[in-house]
DNA sequence: AATATTATCGTAAACGATTCCGAATGTCAA
DNA sequence: TTGACATTCGGAATCGTTTACGATAATATT
């Protein structure tokens, strides 16, 4: 491994002169300085982060926290994004784990690393653990999900469901049922815009046509739906809580013989790549996971550059809703 | 933050004592060794990874290299695997991105950040950057892809394509088309299993019944399923590289009239979940993700900690074949 | 010409942990 | 009592880098 020391050896000076060229301070020698980088470069340095971490306390290094299993492609599509911008923005990924031991501490964790912050893409929003690293100086921002004070950015869940109940408004339903997510700001936000606009366009929502599912559990969702088909005054058009579990109840009707859009009409969220493959295609909502990693990182770059003067916000994005044939 | 030296004040003892002491080392006195630990614990004392790291030069941090994106289910429920894994044996997971630069250079990016070993999960494995990193003194596992010399953990591509092929002529399939991934030691694994079963049945193969396709591209699939089709003496059975092509080329089918299986066959390959959840079911080939991430890290260990002995494995990890309802 | 100012660079002290080596103490046998 | 030996601990160096500070030399000011 090269050092800086060896390096000065090389060019006869000083460590110290060393690193500042390195490091493009100002107050050298034009010259040397250039001198100094091309050796550097012939002798194949490179920096020693720990070393630099140790005495900066800065490590170019994220954390990202993701308590649950990756496999549904919004998270990890979303995740791929994240991965693009940090490459852009010079910071490495580090997913943060238990630390080993069961009592999740994730603080300790991201300060045993010296993490320049932490993404919080999915959690247990209530868990002490989490609340602990978002009311820290740790810079952290949440995807999905807000906390008051904190950094958050989230789809625009509430004018996106707007949307959604105007377009099936639109196209001649009266009768529209809502399956929730799991409890949270999310499946909040939601039902909000979801009343909302009933309200505004005179729909009437029966209670037992807001039913409380879960995100990515399609037989869950079959389950509901098709409850809610044979109650006597019964729903044209079910609003599932993600393209995973609209398309797994699709099928699962589908296979018991009812037809969608005929029999029922579904509206999925998420716009993942596989809901445009099926046939019929999915009418959804398409997160812009593009422009989500991208507020994330301004969010947090300047969390980190800036601690004094950064104010935490909340941004919200907006999606796309994709005019599929699930809604008759 | 507190440190050992902090702890050491309170404790009445010297710095070194207190590392010790923590880190379990014997020769020391017993009480006095519970004593600082209690203490460490009650300070609220965590260890410092970089200064740790430079002077051991062990991290406890290894890299994970994904070049493509994740956003198909078989990769990223890997990918899973390999973080309940890295959990478990006290390994954090650090992405290895192209460090910023567009010169791909892994193993500087490696070196910088001291990493105690590399997984690389997909790549182009005839890239130098990746060669370059195979075969230093880091310890690297590579996944579904084998070099000579190297450690590497694959699925049976070979026999369970003899699996597949032997299942589908069970049920009287005579005429079987292959529809290659990208060129590399799977696609070469599986045809030759393809070949040699096909050769042991007796089924004759056409030149033009095995095609180079891609994985994870539906509408090329379909394309190359429709060519098939239109030939005099078609096929009656196509075996795909994977699910989600086989996923997408089954709905582009059906949306132009061709019934699976009635008009024609189709096997995949992953076994992911919602090839399961589907109507019909996909008859396909589960991968072992489970099992495939405990070998790469049996074998990672063992590299890390013994690298005088370690010598060099080529793992191979059974799946399992799943019956659907996609062959007649 | 003497002094003030600036531009550069080197010295050395950190950052927090590990670990070699030697010192101090205790134990035991002769 | 003395010497040999084991046990336990502290001192200090070290890992590679950054950076405050002072020293030096070059230039400008009067």
């Amino acid at each position: 491994m090269v050092r800086l020391k060896d390096i000065a050896e090389v060019c006869g000076v000083s460590v110290a002169t060393v690193s500042r060229a390195l490091n493009g301070l100002t107050n050298e020698n034009r010259e040397r300085t250039s001198f100094i980088c091309q050796t550097a470069h012939d002798m194949g340095y490179y920096p020693n982060a720990a070393a630099r971490t140790l005495k900066t306390s800065r490590s170019n290094n994220l954390g990202i926290l993701y308590e649950d299993r990756m496999n549904h492609e919004y998270f990890s599509s979303l995740f791929d994004e994240l991965r693009r911008e940090a490459d852009a923005h010079g910071y490495d990924l580090t997913f943060l784990g238990h630390g080993g031991n069961t009592e999740t501490n994730y603080y300790e964790h991201a300060r045993q690393r010296s993490l320049d912050g932490v993404i919080v893409v999915q959690a247990d929003y209530d868990a002490a653990g989490i609340i602990r690293l978002a009311t820290s100086s740790i810079p952290t921002v949440i995807v999905d999900h807000t906390y008051d004070g904190c950094d958050c950015v989230t789809s625009d869940n509430r004018t996106s469901m707007e949307q959604i109940v105007r377009h099936v408004h639109a196209r001649g339903h009266q009768r529209i049922a809502f399956i929730q997510g799991e409890k949270g700001a999310v499946s909040r936000e939601r039902l909000a815009g979801f009343y909302k606009v009933c309200a505004e366009l005179g729909i009437r929502v029966p209670v037992e046509f807001v039913r409380e599912g879960h995100f990515h559990n399609p037989s869950d969702s079959a389950e509901i739906i098709r409850d809610l088909m044979q109650l006597d005054d019964r729903p044209t058009c079910v609003l599932c809580p993600d393209d995973y579990s609209c398309l797994g109840a699709l099928w699962l009707l589908e296979a018991q013989g009812i037809r969608v859009p005929e029999d029922i009409s579904l509206v999925g969220y998420d716009g993942i790549r596989m809901s445009q493959m099926i046939t019929p295609r999915l009418t959804t909502y398409r997160q812009d996971t593009v422009q989500i990693a991208k507020k994330v990182f301004s969010l947090i770059t300047d969390a980190i550059d800036s601690p004094e003067t950064h104010i935490p916000k909340q941004i919200t994005v907006s999606g796309m809703l994709v005019e599929g044939e699930t809604v008759r």
